[in-house]
DNA sequence: CCTTCAATGTATACACCGTCAACACCATTA
DNA sequence: TAATGGTGTTGACGGTGTATACATTGAAGG
């Protein structure tokens, strides 16, 4: 209602901060955020945020939370339930490196150590588990379907889960900056994200590399 | 010569303040080191590592550097060149993710961005390669006995290679923390390694999963 | 309506940090 | 012997996270 306070109180200084930090972690990258930076900018004493955030720590516990849920958000679109498993494990890994390229800041954020301490939040934790529930779904209608190794789907979604975000891990950290590779940068993600999956498959079909299949 | 000079002139400095950073790596992690810190413990003024190292990136670079090449040497030790290509792949990636996890502090200085612009330390870079080399090697020689996908070796070490560095990423971040695993933690490792390396399999083997098997 | 109180903001301060500039020491070498 | 350049120190600047004490306020209760 108080669109227009500009007085002692903010109004919504929590939101505010959260977005600045947002907005600075995305403009000048993780390293770069600072308490005292996002207090100036939404225009604050250098300790206001402290009213709303115990610690750094926390604030960025709730941009990896936000961070998370986005991240679930499009691997769930990515999900068609009348495709195969295989099918819609493609589409997830592609959209989560897409993701992961668009977005390399936060995706520091809410992978690597910046956070301490990660199990005392809860809540982020969880956002973060959704993602992964979303693969074991699929994986167990793979093994079900008799198309995958019988077994664990835990640990066949997680290979799925580690090979992918090694490769995006490996991406944002610049390991492919000068590499050399056969074929577009478009295309050897999907290549990655093909013959990785291949991992879980009972009988892999024989696969052509080069130029890659699009399938 | 001069073994105790406790003088003005430190006599290698260069090396002590490196053995410092190293130490306060292993101890207290990267984000607690500092240039001031080191030269605390040294016991030079707080500027003397400015001597030495333009700055605290290029100090970073080598550890990192000095990082690389003991993961290089343990892969490589595991290497054996009569085994079979998909045996060493085994054998390395598990000695890498044992790497990792005995030595998480110096595996965040080497991956994740830490150090900013790797591209302009080519020493550091290099001794990066020389890793992954390592798994061409192998790569080419599983493709050339017709074992592995027909193809580019470098395409097919790199997922086995996001693989690795994506397990061993999640279980330095904690990821496995509060997790419930079917299986000892060691034999997780093992089975994503498996698991993993299947991939590259022209006709990979059926595999059961619990329990899981050392071979 | 007025008082009170908890929530929210500020001012100040402490102990750190990376790094620059100016100066001090000293081994080597011309 | 004098000079030079490598290596060390001192001191400073501007930044950081955050603790403590104080100020302001909107809302709730008498």
């Amino acid at each position: 209602m108080t669109i227009e306070t500009a007085n002692y109180h903010h109004g919504n200084l929590r939101l505010a901060l959260l977005d600045a930090a947002i907005d600075q972690i995305k403009e000048h990258g993780v390293e770069k955020l600072s308490m005292r930076g996002i207090a100036r900018i939404v225009g604050v004493s250098q300790t206001a945020p402290y009213r709303h955030f115990e610690d750094k720590n926390h604030l960025l516990s709730e941009v990896a939370t936000q961070a998370f849920t986005e991240l679930y958000a499009i691997s769930m679109a990515a999900i068609d339930p009348n495709e195969s498993p295989i099918k819609n494990i493609h589409a997830t890994g592609l959209v989560y490196l897409q993701y992961a390229i668009n977005n390399p800041e936060k995706y520091r954020v809410i992978f690597g150590s910046r956070i301490q301490n990660r199990q005392s939040y809860p809540s982020m934790i969880e956002a973060g588990e959704k993602s992964f529930q979303i693969l074991i779904d699929q994986v167990e209608r793979g093994i079900e379907a008799g198309d995958f190794i019988p077994g664990c789907a835990l640990i066949l979604a997680n290979t799925l889960w580690t090979q992918v975000h090694g490769a995006a891990s490996l991406i944002l950290d610049g390991f492919y900056i000068n590499r050399e590779l056969p074929m577009p940068f478009d295309d050897f993600l999907k290549a990655q994200i093909m013959i990785g999956s291949r991992a879980l498959l009972l009988n892999p079909p024989p696969i052509s590399l080069n130029p890659p299949n699009n399938s």
